[in-house]
Order: C-alpha cells, then sequence, then structure tokens
DNA sequence: CATACAAGGCTTGTATGTAAGAATTTCCGC
DNA sequence: GCGGAAATTCTTACATACAAGCCTTGTATG
C-alpha cells in the first residue's frame, strides 16, 4: 500500500506539475483532519489515534503524528500523553478569546480599508455576496460558509494586510464549529448577508463609523447564536477551567463510515 | 498551559515531583531553541541542522525535528525541504503584520482594561515599572527586556484576556529581534519607561482616551526604531517578497562555543 | 460475593534506519 | 585550462522499532 508513493520519482524530465514541489505527507494530512474538524465531521470528542489515521490515509505515523502536535497547537485537539489524542471541545473560553481576537483585528483592518479600498475591492466583495445569496437560495451549506468566509478574507485583503489572515483563521477555528451547528436557523442566514452587504456599502461611502459599526454588530450577532448553541448540545461544550480527560473508549465512533 | 490537566486521576499515591509530569523533551527543545532566536544568540541565517541539535542537546532526532516544524509555524526558522533549516531572517513584511496585530490586540485589551482593572492590577504594573527602572540603572539588558514582556503581560491580563498573550507573544517576535538590537541607544530606554508609566497614570484614572493615545505612542515609537537598525545591519533582514534560499555553509557558525 | 492484583492491549514519546533531493566537489575527456 | 558529468556529502521527509504509561479486564483470593 505504502510503497506506491515511492513509484515515479526517477523522473529525468520535468512535466508543468512536478514543477510544484508536491507539498509534504504532514500538511496535507494537516489539511485534512483540519478540514474534518471544523466541518464537525469529526465531533469533539472523537478520539484521534496515530495509528489508525496512518492506516486510514495510507502514510506512517511520522506525518500523522506532527499534525496532531500542530492541531494541539491551535487548540483543535487534546493531546493527553500515553493516554490519547481526542477532537477538543469547544471551550466557552477560548470562544470568547477567539471572538474578542477576530473583532479587534477585523476591525483594526476595516478601518484601513476604509481608507484603500479599491473600486475592484469593492467589486469583488459584492460578487461573493452574490455568490453566498446563491448558496443560500441552493440552500448549500457547505458553499454558504466558504463564502462567508471569503467574505471576510477578501476585506481584510482589501486593507492590505494579506499574510494577517492566517491568524484570524486560527482565532476563527473554534467560533466556526459552533456556527456549523447554527446554520439550521434559516432566519438567521438572510440577516448574515443583510450585514455584510450593509459593510460593502459602507466601505464604498467611505463611511469608517458605519463600516465599523456594522462589522461589529454582525460579529457579535455571530457570536450570541453561540449561546442558543450550547444550550442545545451541551455535550460538545466544555465549562470554563474544567477539562476532564475524556476515557478513552474502544470504539473510535466516526472515524469509519 | 495544557500540562496541569492531569491532575484527579486515579492516583493511589503521589509524591510532590511526580504531580508535575515531566515535560516532553520536544517542549524543552522547542522553548531553547526559541529563546536563543529571540534573544539573537542564534542570529538570523544560522543553519540549525537536526543531526547537530539532536547531538548537542542530547535527545534524539524526532524531538528536535518536531520542534523545529513549530518554530517554523512561529516562521522563526525557515524550513527548505531537503536543503536545510535555518533561523529566519527578519521581514520587513513580517514586522509590519506583528506590529499592525499587536496595536490591533493590544490597544483593544486596553480599552477593556481601562473598565476593568482593579487597584492590585495598578500596583503590579507599578511594580514591574520600578524593576524595569531597576534594569536600567544597572544597565542589564536581559532584565530590562523581561520586565518589558512582563509589563505588556500584565497590562493585558488586567483586561480579563489570560490565553490572549499567547498570540501576542508569537507576533512580537520577529519585533523583538529587531529590538534587541537598538537596545545599545541608551536614549530610548529612559523614554519607553516614561511611556509605560503614562499608560499605566492614565489606566489608574480611567482615562480611555488618554491611555489609548499612550500606548499607541509607545507601541509606533518602539517600531519606528526598526528602521534605524534595518539600516545598519541589512545583512539580518530580507527584502519583501524576495526570499532567496540561503546557500548551504560547511561550516555552521554560532551554535558550538 | 467483593476486592486486590496482575496481565494484556491500547496509547503517545523517543530513537533510529532508509530514501531521495540539492549543492558542492571531484575527476575525466578534450 | 576548461566544461560537464558523476561522485560525495550534506540535508530533510518518511518509515519503523522500541520504550513507557495508563486503562481495561480477567482472575485468583479473601
Amino acid at each position: 500500500m505504502r510503497d506506491e508513493q515511492r513509484r515515479s520519482r526517477k523522473t529525468t524530465r520535468r512535466t508543468p506539475e512536478d514543477a510544484a514541489p508536491r507539498e509534504s505527507n504532514r500538511v496535507r494530512v494537516h489539511a485534512l483532519l483540519r478540514s474534518r474538524i471544523t466541518s464537525l465531521e469529526l465531533p469533539p470528542g472523537t478520539p484521534l489515534s496515530e495509528n489508525e489515521l496512518a492506516a486510514e490515509l495510507d502514510v506512517s505515523r511520522t506525518p500523522v503524528r506532527e499534525a496532531l502536535i500542530l492541531l494541539g497547537e491551535e487548540s483543535l485537539v487534546d493531546i493527553f500523553p500515553k493516554l490519547g489524542t481526542f477532537v477538543s471541545r469547544i471551550s466557552v473560553d477560548a470562544v470568547l478569546e477567539a471572538q474578542f481576537m477576530r473583532e479587534a483585528l477585523e476591525l483594526a483592518a476595516l478601518r484601513e480599508a476604509v481608507k484603500l479600498a479599491e473600486d475592484e475591492d469593492i467589486a469583488a466583495l459584492r460578487a461573493i455576496l452574490d455568490a453566498q445569496r446563491a448558496a443560500f437560495e441552493a440552500a448549500d451549506d457547505d458553499l454558504f460558509f466558504e463564502q462567508d468566509e471569503a467574505f471576510h478574507r477578501r476585506l481584510m485583503e482589501a486593507s492590505g494586510h494579506r499574510t494577517l489572515w492566517r491568524t484570524v483563521t486560527t482565532a476563527k477555528a473554534h467560533l466556526d464549529r459552533a456556527r456549523r451547528l447554527s446554520l439550521p436557523l434559516p432566519h438567521r442566514i438572510e440577516h448574515l448577508i443583510g450585514e455584510h452587504r450593509e459593510v460593502v456599502d459602507a466601505l464604498e461611502l467611505r463611511d469608517a463609523a458605519r463600516a465599523e459599526q456594522a462589522l461589529r454588530g454582525h460579529l457579535q450577532g455571530v457570536f450570541d447564536d453561540i449561546g442558543t448553541i450550547q444550550a442545545e448540545r451541551p455535550e460538545l461544550f466544555v465549562a470554563p477551567s474544567e477539562l476532564p480527560p475524556p476515557s478513552r473508549p474502544r470504539s473510535h465512533p466516526g472515524l469509519r463510515p
């Protein structure tokens, strides 16, 4: 199984695809697991065994382990030495910090975007808005989330800060997991799109105060939903300053379909 | 951090030493290298070989490698696959982003601290100020830096955001390396202490506007110094959007005394 | 029946071996 | 002397073997 990776290396010639130095297994595994966690395909509490993941993904333990360490650094998994690794439960503390951080960074960027945004930026944002409405009407949750992410990312790019999105992404992870659960509420969705539009409108008019107010309200509104979710799905959360190491179940639900 | 989570198990007995479950080699190596890099003991451009580090630190390559991957994630080292790993040069882009991020987060926290700070917080901050002045008079650069860090950290704690400091720390890393070089300028130092004091004064008076203005000026001033440093020590910097993989020297200067 | 206890199976942490890329050096043909 | 290919030697990426801790569970013993 694992021998397939050894094939096709001795190439003397270089096809255009080869020019891009195939990303490492560690990066791939990290991206894959991250996606599965933030999409709730792997819900909080799920045990993640290095051995099982290595077998499933057909790589050795090494890149899997390295990916898990990185996820642990993002607090997306909890690693208990000699005991096990688990998808982290959603911590109210972590969500609060993430919300604070996101608000501080996105608002600061917005203040600069008001001064710097070009027509091109406005157009790109409006295009994302349209795509998001289309996703809503098609009831495509995944696509809707993608476009939501794209909107905030593009907004930050308009402020000239490109590398900063990475930091926001890390902070967003815990928020996103909770938000996924709130999507079934259909009235929220249309509201979200309207809030996005208001930000763009204010941005186009170079109205810093209004833009800031609109974005702040938007981010706060998203955050408020989380309280509702916690009441409905308490098992996904962990109370502040309490973190019980989950006992190790023999079965690993959710890993194999 | 994540270490104290293992308390309250089925222990029949626990000696005091056992209570602290000896941190892993990976964590130790990571902390050590990070310290050496931010203190400029390992200057930008220094090659870091997994084998050499493992031999020097008397561990295997595995924890060394994992520590390097984490440092790469923080952009403190650049890993070129199959080529080598090097202490990253100071990127003007990265410094700009770090400065922006730090300013956004610390100012947002300060706005909350004005509302929340207790007498105890003010007293702690003033104590740090005294210690910093003492370090200045003793011409102890390392201690001065420690107290500078302690000041900003304590300020953020006063805002109630404890875990956020970790994020700021990551952002600060690049800034700190540059700032280390500017310390020899003695007139700056006294100025810094004065700026710190002004922040505390405004905080005590609950004067949000003045506190914000003082902290913003302080952070900006620190940043301005970096331009001077870059002119004096260009070899430590890398121009924006240019990243030449450094050729691999046969000797590894600076690693062994 | 209850309980102490040891064995086994899981986990992560660490060490080490193997593969393959990239830069330098060497050496051969001319 | 010079050019270029091959050998050398470094590197990281990956695979795997071993060590040590923790939990479950079967079992013997009171």
